[in-house]
DNA sequence: TTAATAATTCGATAGTTGCCGAATTTTACA
DNA sequence: TGTAAAATTCGGCAACTATCGAATTATTAA
């Protein structure tokens, strides 16, 4: 079995990364990103449009762009525009990083 | 291999939880429970005190206080008065449930 | 019972955040 | 080129947060 050796955490960066999380609608946007993402990973359509969930969330478009925003630099989202559009995908590697703090040899 | 089928996520909850690590010196305080709490699991030891790290931190016991409080009630940790000092376990069953979050069948 | 130490509560304050409406920018297309 | 749709930026405000010092409470030990 393998041995739970973690890297040290970053703190101020974990903090920056929860930070982004702490709100209702960002992680709700945060959530539907990731389910989008893992809905159909094999494929190509693991990037989502804004548009859509934005109908889903009961905040005006300012702030799911702030939202956006946030989450980007958090680097837990990557973005892209397409034509009007703008799509977001889930980075895979900081998830993993994520995942990796609260994993444990205790089960 | 087993599939990652995921419970719904409590998104009140959920974001009350990375709240409560979003601040730095309260992560760092988790962190640091965390870490005591999986040295050494299979003894008794898996319970720290809360003057021990203090010294560690850059804030005076009323924050530090506090932030105790934010961790306990978003379900993290779980103290116990030990005489005159404070003494905090990590609540693995959350932590599990939050390494869910994060857990994918993309490695 | 008193002095000392740990922790908590309280009140105040500077700083941060989430949100909106209005204005602006970007892009597509008639 | 002009209009519409999507997104962003800006300014502002109400609410919340992190922190502190002072005062208080809890516990131990002299």
């Amino acid at each position: 079995m393998k041995k739970n050796v973690k890297k040290p955490v970053d703190v101020k960066r974990a903090a920056k990364i929860f930070k982004a999380l702490s709100n209702e609608n960002r992680l709700e946007l945060f959530l539907e990103i990731l389910k989008i993402n893992e809905t159909c990973f094999e494929t190509e359509c693991t990037e989502c449009f804004i548009t859509d969930i934005m109908d889903t969330l009961s905040i005006g478009a300012p702030t799911v762009s702030h939202h956006m925003k946030e989450l980007t630099n958090a680097g837990l989202v990557i973005t892209e525009r397409k034509g009007k559009f703008l799509t977001a995908k889930i980075n895979d590697e900081l998830i993993k990083e994520l995942s990796e703090i609260f994993s444990s040899d205790k089960n």
